[in-house]
DNA sequence: GTCTATACGAAGATAGAC
DNA sequence: GTCTATCTTCGTATAGAC
């Protein structure tokens, strides 16, 4: 893509981490460009509709890897609990121990807020089914398999804020540590 | 101050709403212009640092709200569970009802990380340590009562995103009322 | 204190040469 | 596909009149 030496996912790959870590208002194609090693023009080859497509791009491309990595843990072969275990070390890894921001956090706010907010309504709600649907595999009724579920995604999110504000990764590591067997205890 | 209509809390006031919505850097001069129904000159006449000025104005009018409020609820009169239970009604009437975003959330973003991260973390920091000591009033370990507070925060934070992506505050409001027995439980 | 005017650069976006 | 140049709008900031 790059006069063939950053392909496409990896030119989205780069576009992406600009925007986890300074938000969506935040990005200017500036950043982009210098991140990128692609000039502006270069820039809008590829995403004619410049800020806005690499952002749906960046979008894409985390969905996917969430789907991939992070719910496929979680639908994984072995029990409730060694599936959230698997589920726990993807976490971790998709946001680099806690030191990367969750662009469903970051897109949320101000402008983006209004063109990703269908996205980011689905993506939670997703994750909270499928975190569910493990937490019932082990028993637990329902309603408290999905209050459950959804406190371990607040947990994930607040615990990504906290480590932010504090430029500490240390709660949120251990957040995830302890997430496996809170969610599972009776 | 503005022809004697509103009073500097007052603008301020008006100013941290726009940043609480919209983050640092999606907030313009112009969007606070309008905010306050103050003119661009106006707001230089009493922030003459510009948008950092505001920034630092909002900082501290929040900062002062949480400790006479959200603060005081905790070391108020009364045991434990009453003392949690009016830090909850607090920080629920702080975020009205988990609608409006918390800005040690959206200002660890990107530009104002850097600007704020000192502040940030000693607020978060301040926190965890007055819930800490409640718990530990309640007979909790040091060690469990930090676990906790961290939690508690986290829990917050981690709520305020969800419904925020979410466009619905069922989770904020789930979270908060569950918190004082959750905190305290054996 | 507030207004109008304006400077100035940054940001997003496009055109056309190569 | 990338570059240079350009355009427009926006954002921040200042000056000076009232």
């Amino acid at each position: 893509m790059p006069a063939a030496v950053l392909s496409r996912e990896e030119v989205v790959q780069r576009i992406l981490l600009v925007f986890r870590e300074h938000g969506y208002e935040g990005t200017s194609l500036a950043r982009l460009s210098q991140a990128t090693g692609l000039g502006r023009s270069s820039l809008y080859h590829y995403f004619p509709n410049g800020k806005e497509d690499m952002a749906n791009a960046a979008m894409s491309l985390v969905g996917e890897w969430f789907v991939d990595n992070v719910l496929a843990a979680l639908n994984s072969e072995g029990n409730p609990k060694q599936r959230l275990q698997a589920f726990t070390s993807k976490v971790s890894e998709f946001y680099h121990a806690g030191h990367l921001s969750c662009l469903t956090d970051v897109f949320s706010v101000g402008e983006a807020g209004k063109l990703f907010q269908h996205h980011l309504a689905k993506r939670i709600g997703g994750l909270v089914a499928s975190i569910g649907t493990v937490l019932e595999t082990s028993g637990l009724a329902k309603a408290e398999a999905r209050r459950r579920a959804e406190n371990a995604v607040v947990s994930i999110q607040g615990a990504l804020v906290v480590s932010r504000a504090m430029q500490d990764n240390a709660v949120f590591l251990r957040v995830l540590r302890e997430m496996p067997v809170t969610l599972l205890q009776a």
